[in-house]
DNA sequence: TCTGGGGTCCTAGGACCC
DNA sequence: TCTGGGGTCCTAGGACCC
């Protein structure tokens, strides 16, 4: 197997940069995007930053003090970020042939199998995504996913914006401690990394300037060095949660992560830790998925601005969350063969009497057929529905997802062919008038 | 007064079976 | 009076990501 080269492309402050785009007016100046209803702060421009806006706060905390400070406020448009995202991607994906879009702003890229300078083959994207779109990027480079985002946490606070990360040294000695590791949990593609990195190394770098973890692997001092000055909270897998729980057995840096044994960590933050620190280590562990896995589950909710009692408004919202969920059910060309409904009370207030509940409903058959849907839908939300509390949110959730073209059979059963017709019919209409021009209204049985 | 939405993965514990 | 053990499957809850 050959050694892996992986870039992430990291839009900056994605939906704030969105917002940018067509107002020059805005540079310089602070730009935050709120969330639905206005609640908190999703995404912030780096003035914004400065002057301490922080993502997840509540917005009308610090209304007053972004108002001072001249900050332009936007509530959130996704429909634009959504486009300008395709866009983006759609440079990144022509650029490489192994492209995992990762989110709405974040793209891996294997740059191993391109012929030419990984730095330079970044460079020109680079110069590119933001010639053609607008939206700043910063590019990160490593030898796992990990290493990449570690890298481009790096590459954001310098003015070339990427950054190569200085290597895990990928050595014989290297590939040998791998051979006689006996970790039960060694992943399948940890062996032979022979291949010498020496591309993206920096110049001043020589062999000679190494240093040998714990595990047996070397590193270069630089990267060493690099580690040392991350707190663990930073690296991508581990939130503050878990990093309470690292400190508490004083693992504060990465460096001390990737020192600790295997068995430790495991136990301290499972599996999933545990190969966050391989791929720290050099050693990839998670997945490169170019090819998109089948999503599992598809969910439409949204808080009320109020608070609402009353069953009949609950019922009316949870249909068009059904709409929302089903239209993408159907864009995926997946059926579903359950459907779930969730509802709380605000968690926030001291007042009010708290209640949370979910119900799910199997539907006859897998269908994509937004009546049944609602139907099921309605039928769970009545189940756990109790008069008397103030709900502030409800979800949907279609689970047990399968896709269309396996279930060809039972088409031309019990109407399904009627029923796909009259879907796809309703879609033509809501693709030339609008989502709002046609809506499901269900007889009362 | 006002605190988002949409995903994934992992673990622990219970039910059930042989 | 003694009261198995191991496997699988499911669910709830907790953690992470952007």
């Amino acid at each position: 197997m050959k050694k892996q080269i992986t870039a992430l492309v990291d839009c900056n402050s994605f939906y704030a940069s969105c917002e940018k785009i067509f107002r020059p007016e805005l540079e310089g100046r602070p730009v935050v995007v709120l969330s639905n209803n206005d609640g908190c702060i999703v995404a912030m421009s780096k003035e914004a930053k400065t002057i301490g806006a922080k993502r997840g706060e509540p917005y009308y905390k610090i209304k007053k003090h972004l108002e001072k400070n001249n900050t332009a406020v936007f509530s959130s448009n996704y429909a634009l970020y959504a486009d300008i995202s395709k866009r983006v991607m759609n440079i990144i994906s022509a650029s490489a042939a192994e492209v995992e879009i990762y989110s709405i702003d974040e793209a891996f890229i294997r740059l191993d199998n391109l012929p030419g300078d990984p730095v330079k083959i970044c460079r020109h994207l680079k110069i590119n995504i933001e010639k053609q779109t607008g939206i700043p990027v910063s590019i990160g480079i490593g030898t796992t996913k990990t290493q990449a985002k570690l890298a481009a946490l790096t590459a954001k606070k310098i003015p070339e914006g990427i950054f190569a990360l200085p290597g895990t040294f990928s050595t014989a000695e290297n590939s040998e401690t791998e051979k006689t590791l006996k970790s039960e949990y060694l992943p399948v593609s940890a062996d032979d990394t022979t291949k010498s990195f020496k591309r993206i190394q920096a110049p001043h770098e020589n062999k000679k300037s190494v240093y040998t973890l714990n595990s047996g692997r070397i590193i270069t001092e630089e990267y060493k060095k690099l580690l040392a000055e991350t707190p663990v909270s930073k690296i991508w897998g581990i939130s503050s949660g878990l990093s309470g729980r690292l400190a508490k057995i004083n693992i504060k840096t990465a460096l001390d992560l990737v020192n600790t044994k295997d068995a430790v960590i495991k136990k301290t933050i499972s599996i999933s830790g545990l190969r966050t620190v391989w791929e720290l280590r050099g050693i990839p562990s998670i997945e490169f998925e170019d090819v998109p896995p089948d999503r599992k589950t598809i969910m439409s909710s949204r808080s009320f601005k109020t608070t609402v009692k009353e069953l009949p408004e609950l019922l009316k919202a949870v249909s068009a969350y059904c709409t929302t969920a089903a239209a993408k059910l159907r864009e995926n060309r997946l059926i579903c063969k359950t459907v779930e409904v969730s509802i709380r009370t605000n968690y926030f207030s001291s007042i009010d009497r708290q209640y949370k509940a979910k119900a799910a409903e199997e539907l006859t058959e897998p269908t994509s057929y937004l009546p049944d849907i609602i139907s099921a839908a309605h039928t769970a939300l009545k189940k756990i529905y109790r008069p008397g509390f103030n709900y502030k949110k409800v979800s949907v959730r279609l689970i047990n997802l399968e896709s269309k073209n396996g279930r060809q059979i039972s088409l031309f059963c019990s109407g399904t062919e009627k029923k796909e017709s009259l879907m796809s019919a309703v879609e033509e209409i809501s693709g030339r008038y609008g989502r709002d021009a046609i809506k499901c209204g269900l007889l009362k049985k």
